[in-house]
RNA sequence: GGUCUCGUGGCCGAGCGGUUAGGCACCGGUCUGCAAAACCGUUUACAGCAGUUCGAAUCUGCUCGAGACCUCCA
C-alpha cells in the first residue's frame, strides 16, 4: 500500500474497455473512489473452473487498484432469484427448480450453494467483495427502478407482467452498442415461437418482472402482480444503489455480454438517464478440449473435483493455488484451454517460483552487487505489464526472471548486497503476495516446527551414517523417508528436503 | 444464417512492425557413494497463399481450420 513507491505508475493504467473496443486511460470518475461491479454467480450449482476464473480476474482487479492507493468500494451479487432455464413462459427459475428437486426451500438452496461459492473463493484466495448482495433482497429496488423505465415509456404491462420496449427504446437509443448487436438481425434470429413471445410486442423485448404461475414459489408483491424480477433488473438496481451512477467499471464474464449487460445498459439508460458505467470488462472462457466449459454442455469441472481429483478427466488433484497460477499464466481476455498437462507444468512452475523466496534467505550477501539494475528490471517490468491491462503472464513471466537471480546468487554466480536482498523479498511481498494473491502453500499448521526437528534429526543420523560410508543405513533412511513422502536431496550444501 | 474472436515451437501461453517472452517437457552440463531432486545452459515457432514495407508472428486481402454469442451459463 505505500503509494509513494509507484507514484507515477498509478495514472498510466491501461485497461480494455468492451464498449469501446480498445485499451483505455483508467480515470476513475470520483478519484481516489473507484467502484466496482462484478456479475456474481447465481446460487443454484457447485462452483466450477469458469467461477474461479471471473473470481480470480476480479480479485486482480480488484487488489491492483487497491495497491496503486485507490478506496475500492467491490460490489459482487448473488444471483439468488429471477434467473430463469429460458426465456419461455414455462421457463423455471434455476434456484426454484433445484429446490423443487432436493425438496427444500429455495433459500436453503441459494444460501447453501452461497456458502459452497463463498468457501471455494476463500480456498482459491479471492477477497470477498465490500458488498455482496442478493437478488432476493433488492425486490423493493427493482420494482423502483421498473416503475422509473415504464414512467420514462420505455416498458409497458402485459398480463401483469411488465417487459421492457427494446425497439422504442432503440429508436432514442442505440440497443447493442456493447455487443455489437443490430436490432434488426435479432429479430430474424431470435426463437420468436416460444409461448412467452406471445406476450411480448417483439421477440427482442426482455421481461422486467413476471407475474408468477400458480405452482411458482418464488414471489414477491409489485403493484402489477405476484410475481418476480427479470435476470436483467437486480443488476441494474443493486450496482446503481451502491454505486451510485453512473460507476466506474462493470465486470463479468463474457458469455454475459448478451443479452444481460447490453440490456442493463438499456435498463440504466432508461431508468437512470445515462450508461451504468464508465468501463466495462470481460473475464474470457475457459475451454475443454478447445470447448467452452459450461453447462449447457455438461463438460464442467467443479472446483470441488479438481481439488479432491475425483473427476474421470484429471490424472490427479490440484491445489487452489495451482489453479489460481494456471489462470493467471493466461490473460484474462483470452480463452485458456484446460488440460492435464497444463495444469501440471503450472503446479511446477508455481513450486520452483515459491521455492526461491526460501532459498533467497539462504543467500549470503556481499559487500557488492551484481544484481541491482536486473531487479530495478523486474520491479519495473512487474507493474508495467500490470499496467498494460493486468497482463498477469508478463508479470509472472518477469518473477521468473527474478528466480533465475537467487537461484544463480545461490550458487554464487551473481552477488546480492543485504539490500538486493530486501529488494527481492519486498518484490515478492508486492506481486506474489499482494497483488498475484498467490499464497505458499507449504506454510501451514503449528506441526511444521516438530516435523522439522524429527526430519532434521533423521537427516543427521543420515550424514554420520555416510560420513562413515555406511551407504545401507543412509539409503534406508532416504526410503523410508520417501515412503512417507518426504524427499531427501543430497546438494552441494548439504541435505535439503520436501514434503511432496 | 447473422455478429465477432482466434489459429505461435512437443504442450500451455505472452507478443500488436525491427530486440531471448515465460512456464512445463526434451536434450547437454554441474552437483552426487549411488539415486533423485535442484540448478545452469540450449534446441524446436508463428495455419497457407499473395500484398504493403528497408524490415511482418505483428498491417491488408484471400483460402483453410477452430471457437464464442444470437436460449441458461463466469
Amino acid at each position: 500500500m505505500e503509494k509513494e513507491n509507484i507514484i507515477g505508475i498509478e495514472n498510466k493504467l491501461m485497461l480494455f474497455n468492451t464498449l469501446t473496443h480498445k485499451k483505455e486511460l483508467f480515470e476513475p470518475i470520483h478519484s481516489p473512489l473507484v467502484g466496482m461491479y462484478v456479475c456474481g454467480p447465481t446460487v443454484y450449482g457447485d462452483p466450477h473452473l469458469g467461477h474461479a476464473r471471473s473470481g480470480i480476474t476480479f480479485d486482480i482487479i480488484f487488489r491492483y487498484f487497491q495497491h496503486l492507493g485507490y478506496k475500492v468500494r467491490y460490489v459482487r451479487n448473488i444471483t439468488d432469484v429471477g434467473h430463469l432455464e429460458n426465456d419461455a413462459e414455462e421457463g423455471e427459475d434455476k434456484v426454484a427448480k433445484k429446490a423443487r428437486l432436493e425438496r427444500l426451500e429455495p433459500m436453503e438452496i441459494a444460501q447453501y450453494y452461497t456458502n459452497r461459492y463463498h468457501q471455494f473463493m476463500d480456498m482459491l484466495n479471492v477477497k470477498r467483495p465490500s458488498i455482496e448482495p442478493q437478488a432476493s433482497g433488492h425486490i423493493i429496488e427493482q420494482i423502483a427502478m421498473i416503475e422509473k423505465i415504464l414512467e420514462a415509456g420505455f416498458a409497458y404491462e402485459k398480463n401483469g407482467s411488465i417487459y421492457f420496449n427494446v425497439r422504442k427504446y432503440n429508436t432514442e437509443h442505440h440497443y447493442g452498442k456493447l455487443s455489437g448487436r443490430v436490432i434488426e438481425d435479432l429479430l430474424s434470429t431470435t426463437r420468436s415461437n416460444l409461448a412467452s413471445q406471445a406476450e411480448k410486442e417483439s421477440p427482442v423485448d426482455f421481461a422486467l418482472w413476471k407475474k408468477a404461475s400458480s405452482e411458482h414459489i418464488m414471489r414477491w408483491p409489485s403493484p402489477w402482480s405476484e410475481g418476480f424480477p427479470g435476470w436483467h433488473a437486480e443488476c441494474t438496481a443493486m450496482s446503481c444503489k451502491y454505486l451510485g451512477h453512473p460507476f466506474d467499471i462493470h465486470g463479468g464474464g463474457m458469455d454475459l455480454l448478451f443479452p444481460h449487460h447490453e440490456s442493463e445498459i438499456a435498463q440504466a439508460v432508461a431508468a437512470y438517464h445515462g450508461d451504468p458505467c464508465k468501463y466495462w470488462v470481460h473475464n474470457n472462457m475457459i475451454t475443454i478440449n478447445g470447448q467452452k466449459m459450461g453447462k449447457s454442455l455438461g463438460n464442467f469441472i467443479t472446483l470441488e473435483e479438481l481439488f479432491s481429483g475425483q473427476h474421470a478427466g484429471l490424472v490427479q488433484a490440484y491445489s487452489p493455488m495451482t489453479i489460481r497460477f494456471f489462470i493467471l499464466q493466461a490473460h484474462y481476455r483470452s480463452t485458456l484451454d484446460f488440460s492435464n498437462e497444463a495444469l501440471l507444468s503450472a503446479e511446477k512452475g508455481l513450486q520452483r517460483l515459491m521455492i526461491a523466496r526460501h532459498t533467497l534467505t539462504h543467500i549470503h550477501s556481499s559487500s557488492t552487487s551484481s544484481v541491482k539494475t536486473e531487479l530495478e528490471e523486474i520491479e519495473k517490468k512487474g507493474y508495467e505489464a500490470m499496467n498494460d491491462d493486468f497482463n498477469t503472464p508478463i508479470t509472472i513471466a518477469s518473477l521468473f526472471e527474478l528466480v533465475r537471480l537467487i537461484n544463480l546468487g545461490s550458487e554464487s554466480k551473481v552477488s546480492f548486497t543485504e539490500e538486493d536482498k530486501a529488494k527481492a523479498e519486498w518484490i515478492y511481498a508486492e506481486f506474489v503476495d499482494h497483488i498475484l494473491g498467490l499464497k505458499d502453500e507449504s506454510i501451514s499448521d503449528g506441526m511444521t516446527d516438530k516435523v522439522d526437528g524429527l526430519v532434521q534429526m533423521l537427516l543427521d543420523i543420515r550424514s554420520q551414517a555416510k560420513a562413515r560410508k555406511d551407504f545401507s543405513t543412509s539409503d534406508l533412511i532416504r526410503e523410508e523417508l520417501q515412503e512417507l513422502g518426504i524427499r531427501v536431496m543430497d546438494g552441494k550444501d548439504g541435505v535439503s528436503w520436501q514434503i511432496n
